[in-house]
DNA sequence: GATGAATGAGCATTCATTCAT
DNA sequence: TATGAATGAATGCTCATTCAT
C-alpha cells in the first residue's frame, strides 16, 4: 500500500543524495573540476544511475543550483511581506544572505554554479526563462527590493534598478569566489579543506569584509542628500 | 655581438606574436575553448614550439593577462604623476578605461583571462606573490588613488581601500562579461561576430550603463555629506 | 480453466503489443536507433517486462520480422493453391508485395530488421534453422513459385532456384531501404515524416521504379527465347 | 635534406597501416562491430594518435572505402578506353571484380562499409557530392557502360541506366554480404576466420554462383531479342 | 631552436541486460 | 506478473603535455 510511496520518497531522497554529493564536489574541488565519474563515485553509483535521475550535466548543475537558490528564496521571501520598509527588507535581505553563507553551504553553490553555467552568458537575461525558476525569482525578489527603496524616496529616483541587482548579484558572486578559496593553510585533505572553509565563512573578520562591500554599494544607490545612518546595514 | 641580441628579440617578439594569437582566439572562442592546438595553429607554429616559450597553458594566460594589463597601466599611468586630485585622476581612470574598451582588446582580455584563471583562486590575495606584477601594479595603482581620494576628504575616511579597489576591479570583470554577450544577432562567421562586438563596445549605450555602475560604487565610495556633483563622472 | 486461457490470451496480446510498438519505432527512427528503452516507454510497459516476452533485443527483432513475414505470408498464399500457371503466380505475388507496400508497413518492417539482423549474418543460410519459420516460408514459396516456371518452361530450365529467389529478396530489401529515406522535405516531426513515407510508399513514380527492377530480374530469369510479353508485370 | 621526404613517406605509412589495421577488423567483425579503440590496439597506437591522422570515425571509414574503391577502379579503368564493346566491357568488369574478389579484401570493404555508411540513405544519390569521389566514378563508370550496352543496342533501349547501375551495385553488395559469413565452420581464432573466408572467396563453387547472378542481372537488362549467347559471361 | 608525433587520462553519454521486490 | 532501480562496458572524441630527432 504505502509501497510506491516508499518507492517515491526513495527516489527522492535519491536525488538529494546524488545533489548533495555533487555540492561536496563542487566545493570540494570548484565546479569545472567536478565530472559525472566523480559525482557517481562519491554516490557510491554507477554513472549510468546518475544518468537516471538526472538527463544531463548541466541539467544536473542547474538542479543543484536551483536547490541552493529555492533555500535562500524561502529563507528571506516572508521578509517580502512584512509590510517592512524597502531599506529594512534590503537590510534583513542582507542578514539573511550572511546568515546561509555562514550556516551552509547554498550560497557558496548558487554563485558558484550559475558563475559557471553562465560563464559566457549575461548573468541577467537568460536565453530560455522558466529554466531557473527560484534563480530569477530571487533576481526578481531583489529589484523588487530595490523599486521599493527607489519609491520610498530612499535609493536615487534614477536608479536603474535591473543594473542595480544586477550589480549586487555580482558582487555577491565575487564574494563567493573569494571566500571560496580563503583558506591559504595547508589542508590535510580534501574533507578537511571544505571544513575549513566552512569555519573561514563564519569569521567575524569576513563577515564584516562582505558587509562592508554591500554597505559601499547600498551606498552607490542611495538618493542624495540621504541620512546614511538609515542605511547602516550593521544596525538592527 | 649583435647576433645574441638579435636571437633575443627574435625571441621576444615570437612571444608577443603568440601571445597576440591567444588573445584573437580568447576574443574569438572564449577563453575556455581555446586550446593550445588552436593557439599553435594560429600562430603557424607546433604545439611543442609553444612550449619552449610558455611553460603550460596557465603560464601563457596569465602572460596574456599581464601584457594586456601593461598597455592599460601604460595608458592611465602618466596620470598618476599630473599632481590632479585624487578624483579627478580616477575619473580620468575611468575615462582611459572606456577609451581602452572601445579602442583594443585589452581591457577585454584582462578581465576575461583573470576570471577564468581564478576562477578557483581569489582575485586579490594570490598564492605566489609577484606572478602577476602589472595586474597587482593595477590594483596598487587604484588603491593608491582611492587612498588619495580618502585623503583629500572626498571618499569616507573608514573606507577600506584594499577592498575596494577589489571591488572596482571585480566590477570591471562583471562589465566585461556582460559585454562579451552583447550581440545577440546572427553572427555569420567568428571573425564577423568579434568585430560586432568591437562595435558593441563603443556603443554609447553600453558606455553610458557601464558608467552608470562605475557612478554607483564611486558615490559609495563618497564621504557622507559630500557634494555629488563633484563624483560626476560624465563631466570634465 | 477459462482463467488460464484468459490468461494466454492476455499474454499474446501484450505481446502484440509490444511488437506493435517496436515496429512503429522502427518505422520512425530507423531499426538501428531503436533501444529497447524506447519500445517499453512506447508500450507503457517497463525495460524488464520486455524481457519477460522476449529474451533478448535480437529475439524481439525477429518476432517482429516474423509477424510481417506472416502478414505478407496470409496475404500472398491462397495464391499459391489457384492452380494458376507460375509466371501468373508471380505477377500477382508481385502484385501482393506492392499493394502490401503501400498499404501497410509491414514490408518496410520485415526488410529493414532482417537487413540489420543480418548485417553479418547470411541472408539465406541462417545458423540456426526454424529460427525464422515465416521468412523462411517466404523463401520457400518464392523458390517454389520459380520452380514452377522452370517446370512451365517460361525461366531457364538451368536457373538455380534458390539463389534466384534470394536474388529477389534482396532486391526487395534495397527497394525498401531505398524507399525509406525517399522524403527529401522537411519532416516537421517523426509522426508526419511516418506519414510522408507512407504517402510516399503509395505513390505511382516509386511503384513503376520498383516493377521496372523486379521486371529486369524476372526478365533475367526468362527461359531463352520465351516470347517477353508473357513475363509483362504490367499487364494483368 | 630526405628528412622531410622520410617524415612524409612514415606518415603516409602509417596512415596506411591505421587503414589496413581498420579493414582487418572490418573483415573480422563487421564494420558495426569496429570501434576506434578497437582500430587503435591493433594499431599499437593510442585512440589519440588515430585522431591526428583521420579527423573522426565516418572519414576514417569512408577513406577506407575510397580506397578499396579507388584499387577497384584502377584496376578496371584501363578497360574503358580499350575501344572495346560495351558488353565486352561488361564482361572484363566482371571479371576484374571476381578477380578482386578473391585475391584481395578491396571488394568486401567497399561494399561492406558503403552499405554502413548508407544504412540509412540511399546508396545512389549522397548528399553532399565529392565526398566519395572514387565510389562515384565506380557507379559512374558503370552507368557508361550500361549506357553504351544501349546505345550499341545489346541492352534494352528503355532501361533506366540509373536504376540498372544501382540494381547491379545492390546486387554486389548482397553477395559480399552473403559471402563474408560463408565459413560455417568453427574458428580456431579471429585470424583463421579472416583466412578462412579469404579462402572461401577463391572457391570455384562461389564464383560460379556469382557469376550465375550477375549473369541473370545482365540478361535481365538484354534488348527483347537479343541472341543470348553474346551475354555469356563465361565466355571470353 | 623547432617540431612532428604520440599519448594518457579524461569526458559526457548510451544501452542491453539483470535482479530484488 | 510486473517493475523500478541499477550497472558494466562501451563509444566517439579532446587536450595539455612530452620527447626523440
Amino acid at each position: 500500500m504505502g509501497i510506491s510511496e516508499r518507492r517515491e520518497r526513495e527516489r527522492v531522497e535519491r536525488r538529494r543524495a546524488i545533489l548533495n554529493c555533487a555540492k561536496e564536489l563542487i566545493l570540494l574541488q570548484g565546479v569545472e573540476r567536478v565530472s559525472m565519474e566523480d559525482i557517481a563515485q562519491k554516490a557510491e553509483l554507477s554513472k549510468a544511475t546518475i544518468y537516471l535521475y538526472f538527463s544531463g550535466k548541466d541539467v544536473l548543475l542547474n538542479e543543484i543550483c536551483e536547490e541552493s537558490a529555492q533555500v535562500f528564496l524561502n529563507h528571506f521571501r516572508p521578509l517580502l511581506e512584512t509590510g517592512l520598509s524597502g531599506i529594512d527588507i534590503l537590510k534583513r535581505f542582507w542578514r539573511s544572505y550572511v546568515e546561509l553563507f555562514g550556516s551552509s553551504d547554498d550560497m557558496i553553490i548558487i554563485f558558484k554554479v550559475r558563475n559557471f553555467l553562465n560563464s559566457w552568458q549575461p548573468i541577467i537575461l537568460q536565453g530560455e526563462p522558466g529554466k531557473s525558476p527560484y534563480v530569477e525569482a530571487i533576481l526578481g525578489a531583489l529589484k523588487g527590493i530595490i523599486d521599493q527603496c527607489k519609491g520610498e524616496g530612499v535609493f536615487d529616483p534614477d536608479l536603474d534598478s535591473t543594473l542595480a541587482s544586477s550589480l549586487l548579484l555580482s558582487m555577491f558572486t565575487i564574494l563567493v569566489e573569494n571566500a571560496a578559496c580563503i583558506p591559504p593553510g595547508n589542508p590535510d585533505s580534501d574533507e578537511s579543506r571544505v571544513q575549513m572553509q566552512r569555519e573561514a565563512r563564519k569569521s567575524p573578520a569576513l563577515i564584516e569584509e562582505m558587509t562592508k562591500a554591500f554597505q559601499i554599494i547600498i551606498r552607490g544607490f542611495a538618493r542624495e542628500g540621504l541620512d546614511r545612518s538609515c542605511l547602516d546595514i550593521s544596525a538592527a
